[in-house]
DNA sequence: AGTGTCAATTGACACGGCGACAAGTGGTGA
DNA sequence: TCACCACTTGTCGCCGTGTCAATTGACACT
């Protein structure tokens, strides 16, 4: 935080970052991101030490800039299990537009790279925690559908809310976002909810 | 159907398929397939004139011994629309683990070649027709979910029966073949089936 | 025998992209 | 003045795909 030329690596992770947002996750090579960086090509390796890593570090650099951590406050400042779950996918179907670039980008990778499909793992890890925690919170207020129990549930509601389908329904079958969101939120609630017995 | 060398084509195809089951759809190079094939790397490509090319004929190939067309005699046959969608499901969902090595590498494919992506999206787009088949079934009788026009209904379901989420519930979430039919066929009642008013 | 054809082989090569290495260069501070 | 640092320049090796040209060996026709 004081050179001129302000620090190279944050440079080359915006570099990074808008190639992917530009290109969709596809078609990023090391020498484009340098020449977007304004720097050489073995100037990223001075600081990434393979492309995966700059992929994996590019996507948290995402995280921090698009505040991946606040969007969870509403979920877990929610109260009964329902609106636990409905804050939760509400944050995490806004989130996906955004990091679908570089997830894909790590996707691609992950089939080759290992330490990339370790990254991508820990993601997801992470967010089928958010998946688990709703499931629970549901559970507690005794509104989990009885069909499933905790483990299978919080598999079906991660299923759903997965990178690939989102890219499906919205690239391929076309779905708004927001006929996404609406849809996914909805279905989760016909999979998950306790069906009311009566009104 | 006459020389002692039984078609090079149908051996070179055949080493590809066996390979590609044997990585699960990874790591198959044009080098491996010819070495397996008994064949000089150049013969590969006297019959294939790229790796997307290999690999689609591969699939079609595969489609063709494991019998893609009569695994949907049933769906096709059935009378009530639940049935139908009972039916496709359980040949697709049965299908899915055989498919799934060959499937994995053209998906692989398809983020880089336009040839690959082709085959692989008229592929889903034939599977889709199924699931629009029985959507409109459940609706001829009146037992589509009023929750989903047909248009959404087929999506949903498209959607539920992808590799991807096949690959994420078995070989992620840890799902026997047998838990992950039998989860994918409730949920999918649970999404379009109309629920009962009453009994 | 002689000729043609066809499938396949051999070996060499270009290309693109990743990654490594070595020898500079230019600015900063002690 | 010297040393250090971040970075540059240029070069090289590796790998996998795809191409090309020359050759071989089997068969078929006349």
């Amino acid at each position: 935080m004081s050179s001129a030329q302000p620090d190279t690596r944050l440079r080359i992770l915006k570099a990074s970052l808008e190639l992917l947002e530009a290109g969709q996750g596809q078609g990023v090579r090391m020498a484009d991101v340098a020449k977007r960086a304004g720097v050489s090509r073995q100037a990223v390796y001075l600081h990434f030490e393979s492309r995966a890593e700059l992929l994996i570090q590019t996507t948290l650099y995402l995280d921090d800039i698009a505040g991946s951590q606040e969007r969870l406050i509403p979920s877990r400042e929610a109260t009964t299990g329902v609106a636990r779950l409905d804050a939760f996918i509400e944050a995490w179907t806004a989130y996906l537009p955004i990091i679908y670039p570089s997830a894909r980008a790590l996707l691609a990778m992950r089939e080759t790279d290992e330490d990339a499909a370790h990254a991508w793992d820990q993601r997801m890890r992470d967010m089928r925690e958010g998946c688990e925690a709703a499931v629970t919170a549901l559970q507690r207020d005794g509104q989990l559908n009885p069909a499933h129990d905790p483990q299978e549930a919080t598999d079906l509601l991660w299923m759903l809310l997965s990178v690939r389908n989102w890219e499906q329904l919205t690239r391929i079958s076309g779905w708004s976002q927001e006929a996404y969101a609406a849809k996914i939120r909805s279905s989760a609630h016909q999979l998950l909810v306790m069906p009311k017995a009566s009104k």
